[in-house]
DNA sequence: GGCGAGATAGAACGATCGGTCTACTTGAGT
DNA sequence: ACTCAAGTAGACCGATCGTTCTATCTCGCC
């Protein structure tokens, strides 16, 4: 990846996470990263690539710190854990704005837009391995305890930017230890 | 309520719900509501009034159905289930696209704009009224209840229009029933 | 009939938007 | 030295954006 394709990339990450994708046109992300706008357009023919771009490195992230997770010598439930305490550690983190493909899928609703693909593709991909982790666990019912799992993702990164961060990262841990608890098996 | 100001609110309604705020203009909700621009700014002093508006309107809504809910004769215990039905059937809906709310605090993320702090004051009034039914259900810790309450009602939202909303429907209301069967009191 | 409230039609404003294009420069490889 | 890839500077385009404004009309009330 060239220099400037990375600056771009960053900037446009930085930005529309933080203040909504609408919200930021292509000139301030141009300032942003230093490159001009034929530059701009030479790595992404639209801002819509610009924005599938930043979706898919951020679920790249994701995948790789899920695969970190699972490779790590642990039990079935602290790889369950691990991959909640990811979660939970992003909550607290400065400059928590949400999840960034939740966010997306708001500002971009057409099932049809390459935006909002993107989002599904993060959300299929993170729904099946959650079902794969707690089958793993001895859930015998994986399917429904990953969607409770993925529902209460869902809900602590709606809610823990738009209110004290704390109280939601531990009703979220509550809420993993609570499906590990009462898990079917 | 005059009647062009009900049909901008109608309009803008359907229009920023479905499609989003930022990408839906004011001429689109000037053509729905059949009204000329004079005659928006007559009502709203701007944009961003609108959208308040359409938030205050749809937090009324949700006030209402959930008093009513309240003054029905009915156990605490199916109140809460009510409340939570509600929900449900909201994620079932033709044209179900989210929660308004989560939706808009997607797009307006600066906690000092109006549309933020309305999205603000309508999930603490949220919050509150769950707390206090779960309290009325013989909940001992009824702000942690209610804070999963709401983390999964909150999760729901955003998943029930990415995917099928049956089983997002299914889950939700069986975290509602877990909650009451395993309450603290 | 007169008045006021509310509506109409629609032009105009300055700013921003996403995208296109030209001319030129730089640096690495041959 | 030449070529090519990648970058620069920045002008330009048509469209849209949210907002402001003028002139006029309609309707209900007194």
């Amino acid at each position: 990846m060239s220099e400037a394709r990375a600056r771009l990339l960053k900037a446009a990450t930085e930005l529309f996470y933080t203040e909504g994708i609408h919200a930021v046109g292509v000139d301030r992300v141009i300032a942003a990263a230093q490159v001009t706008r034929a530059t701009m357009y030479r790595h992404f023919p639209s801002k819509d690539d610009l924005v599938v771009a930043y979706l898919t490195q951020a679920d790249e992230a994701i995948r790789a710190r899920t695969a970190a997770a699972r490779a790590q010598d642990a039990t079935p439930e602290d790889i369950v854990r691990a991959v909640g305490t990811h979660i939970a550690d992003d909550i607290q983190r400065r400059g928590f704005r949400g999840c960034a493909f939740l966010n997306a899928a708001a500002e971009y609703p057409d099932p049809a837009h390459p935006v909002h693909k993107a989002v599904l593709k993060h959300r299929k991909w993170f729904l099946d391995t959650v079902t794969e982790l707690l089958a793993a666990a001895g859930e015998t019912h994986p399917e429904p305890a990953a969607r409770h799992f993925v529902m209460l993702r869902d809900g602590a990164m709606a809610a823990g930017c738009l209110t004290d961060p704390k109280p939601v990262r531990d009703t979220f841990l509550a809420g993993i230890e609570g499906l590990l608890k009462y898990r079917n098996r």
